[in-house]
DNA sequence: TAAAAGCCTACTAAATCAATAGATTATAAA
DNA sequence: TTTATAATCTATTGATTTAGTAGGCTTTTA
């Protein structure tokens, strides 16, 4: 499972893609907008800001915007950033890979041979999962 | 991530499987073939009894075996049994469903249209593996 | 009847999660 | 140039989960 971190942390870049090329966004109006605890969001934002997909200004009128297009950031990126592994074992990650103490043969590994599949499969959605494609289903459903 | 106690339920089943129809194994044996605290084994192997995966048989020549076949034990059923959820948000779990505070609109929610198919794809994969088909795999991939 | 082997209850150390507090720094407008 | 605004940085904390461990109890079979 996600963490509400990361959670959070998807809402937010949701949001934010909402709101793409008309300035900054103050944090208290997606802590607010988004039901997000203000001080923790500042932290989730901060991070995305270090990985360089948000951008901040300081003082009034400041806030957070998308330096990405919403077409560019995805879901594959914002968990491995927030949450690490994708891959439900160590030793089937591509990103955060560790040997398995158990397995005597990693390349015979029936468990691995299945996990790896699963992996694939999951990197594949979400890399397609961008924040533009998440808008567009929005509006797709809404009008049902 | 799976947890380590998934991660040995899932070792222990397999070697079982491999040991099908062979009368019980003791819970000592499997610690030492893979790599397992025995007591926290012990503790594992009883939630597999439990979810009447496996059988036990107390006193001297017991242990523990099999009671499904090996083609009707899959990884879905395991992890959901050990860890919970296999969905990556909770409003998005078949089993273990819990609505999302944040969302104001389940229905039109992009980032649950997302994971859905996550959660569909990754059953879907993990349901083919079964305990017979990591076995299988096992062996065609030694052959090479 | 004694040894073997699983069963059951309780406890614990360490790590991770989900925040919160408070002081600091940068910016823009008055 | 001051003041209000808003992000930044450091640090701490309580709750929960993870990964076990300890020890006695019960059942079975030789």
């Amino acid at each position: 499972m996600l963490s509400k971190k990361c959670k959070y942390a998807i809402h937010a870049l949701v949001y934010l893609a909402e709101h793409y090329d008309q300035g900054p966004v103050q944090i208290e109006e997606i802590a607010k907008k988004q039901h997000i605890p203000h001080k923790f969001l500042e932290a989730i934002l901060l991070e995305l800001r270090h990985a360089e997909i948000l951008e901040s200004k300081k003082g009034k009128g400041g806030g957070y915007f998308l330096v990405k297009k919403p077409s560019e950031v995805n879901l594959m990126q914002v968990m491995r950033l927030i949450d690490g592994p994708i891959a439900l074992l160590p030793c089937v990650s591509l990103n955060f890979y560790d040997r398995c103490e158990e397995c005597k043969n990693e390349k015979t590994c029936g468990i691995r041979d299945s996990l790896t599949i699963v992996r694939d499969e999951t990197l594949r959605v979400l890399e397609q999962s961008t924040l533009a494609r998440i808008l567009r289903r929005e509006k797709q459903l809404a009008q049902k």
